[in-house]
DNA sequence: TCCAATCATGTAATCGTTTTCACGGTGTGC
DNA sequence: GCACACCGTGAAAACGATTACATGATTGGA
């Protein structure tokens, strides 16, 4: 590899000359700066990030630590980060938690080792004690999605409480009473808020969640499936089934058609987390959106502002209710609230 | 940050000693060794794998260029060469190219900056230069999905012609004789090769391809979109379409949705790239699977080869038809080949 | 004319590791 | 008892960049 000083002999100047003609920092003669630059062209130079992070303790990369790559929500928001992050100057290295909190333990202290100057986190377990000791650590940190309550690091996150209510008053309205949900695992914020808000939308109605109705997820497919199978093998099976993110709303759609049974005919489904392919399914499934690219977008400059010293603060944007066919046939009254219908 | 100077000195032994201590290489006595990890423990010291790398030349990372992380296909490719990769104990950097030419540069360039050990290329476009001068420089690289003709980079692919021979088939049997592609980017060699696989499979049933039934697309969904809209504005539309891969089939069925027209009835549609969503759209997608974690891991391993100096070669993995009804419903008679049917 | 400021450049220290080399001490084989 | 290998250790040289400081030349103002 062709290094600094094979480019400073080629000049016939010093390396300080080389690298200040380089970066455009100081004064560097014109006649210099051309030798170095058509020096450095044929040589075919390129800059050894790996020392130069080394002298001067950045790196120029932020860290993306996100629960499931396989979820079409986390690749919006990684596409988004590293779009706006590229704009800001920044390389983005993405870590895959598979929502596994050894694994995103893996990835925070392999992000940290590498002298990241900042990470984005959403964390795949809400306890994770490596992760926090990152977010009171030297590093600056913001969450994106999900938090760890209790750090001061900011938190940049979609509100569904708005989208959960409307959308238990579109389930209300279409007539269904016995409602049921597949929540995320407890350790996650999300997890634990979609459920209460699920909840609170549900007394609100007058209607309760027994436990029964309340199946236990971790925001994978195959979790979807086998909670919706213990709701088909209740006596009483539910009118609909909220599932708390678009993977598990998945594996619900296996489990019901498997035993041979129809959307919304023989249950209602309704998902958090709108994907480009449920306008497609077979029915059409309802779903509160977030602004997905929107939160990376300002998760990254949050995070900027931390890196050069700012003091940025969390962001909570709102999600809405997308109404489609898969609770039963739209009512002919305008949904509530923010709801889009298609 | 501290640093294994500060070890040293609370062991009161030399950095030397403290490095081998902490990495193993060497004999070290068991009470020096003991000293230097309570001293590494107490002191919360994390090596620096900057300067570890500037050191050693080892960056302990591969580099992974892939063409649109919005896509299922390339998604599920990530997962499992990231996967593959931590196995081997190589940490996995990507980059996402969005399809287009100067996003790969970008990356690529970023990450031979960045000095990884090797590079898994899937290139957004087979001309690229940048690319193909890292094919020849002294990173090791291999190609996945698609790759630039006249390198000497072993190449990982899966061979969809016989899938897309048994798709031909398929749609023959079910009465269409009026086919139409929408193709991926002309510059891009699975572009190409789906293209030439489909005409050729309908030459062998007697079936031309006329131009007004190649629809050129780039991959993404609104590509596909366009194309279909074009289909569908023909004095004769076809009797089915075949996207070439599952981002413009999203498009086509887009498209086909907006004109209230209905798959399979008024046009049938078949997609390369089987993803989790099509068994569940409506109707249900007939698509060319490939082995696609499989993939991810052949490279893994072949580029690992390359690093440690070994010769690995190209790999061909076969890909295969699965059967929904997006193109009719199936006929009684079994499917030509390692179709399967759902 | 002279002093000081500015400018272009070079020298060398530095970042935190790994690793080569040298060195003294300890056994081992004869 | 001697030579030799080996073991544990430390000093110091790398790796490739940036940058503080020094230096000599040029310029500008008084």
């Amino acid at each position: 590899m062709v290094s600094i000083k094979d480019v400073a002999e080629a000049a016939g100047l010093s390396v300080a000359t080389v690298s200040r003609a380089l970066n455009g920092r100081s004064a560097v003669s014109d006649e210099a700066r051309a030798r170095v630059l058509s020096a450095a062209e044929s040589l075919g130079y390129r800059p050894n990030v790996v020392a130069r992070s080394l002298r001067t303790d950045r790196t120029g990369t932020i860290g993306l630590v996100i629960s499931d790559v396989l979820n079409p929500y986390f690749t919006e928001l990684a596409r988004s980060v590293e779009e706006e992050a590229r704009a800001l100057g920044y390389s983005v290295i993405i870590g895959n938690a598979d929502e596994r909190a050894e694994l995103e333990a893996h990835h925070v202290r392999s992000l940290l080792e590498r002298r990241i100057d900042g990470l984005i986190v959403s964390p795949a377990d809400g306890r994770s004690p490596l992760t926090l000791d990152a977010a009171d650590g030297p590093t600056p940190l913001v969450f994106v999605d999900r938090w760890i309550p209790g750090c001061a690091a900011p938190v940049v996150r979609a509100d569904g409480r708005g989208a959960i209510r409307d959308l238990v008053a579109h389930l209300y309205g279409l007539g269904h009473r016995r409602l049921a949900i597949i929540t995320g695992p407890a350790a996650t914020t999300t997890g634990r808020e979609r459920v209460e808000a699920f909840r609170s939308a549900l007394s609100e109605f007058g209607l309760s969640l027994p436990e029964s109705h309340v199946g236990r997820g971790d925001f994978q497919a195959e979790s979807g499936r086998l909670a919706t199978e213990r709701f088909l093998d209740l006596p009483e099976r539910p009118d609909a089934v909220f599932a708390a993110d678009n993977l598990m709303a998945l594996g619900a759609l296996d489990a019901i058609r498997e035993r041979g049974l129809s959307v919304p005919d023989d249950i209602g489904l309704a998902a958090f987390d709108d994907i480009p392919w449920f306008p497609h399914t077979a029915p059409p499934i309802t779903a509160v959106s977030q602004p997905t690219a929107e939160l990376g977008r300002v998760a990254v400059r949050a995070l900027a502002d931390l890196i050069s010293g700012g003091t940025a603060g969390s962001t909570v944007l709102p999600a809405h209710l997308v109404v489609r066919r898969s609770c039963g046939e739209p009512e002919t009254s305008a949904p509530t609230g923010g709801a889009t219908r298609e």
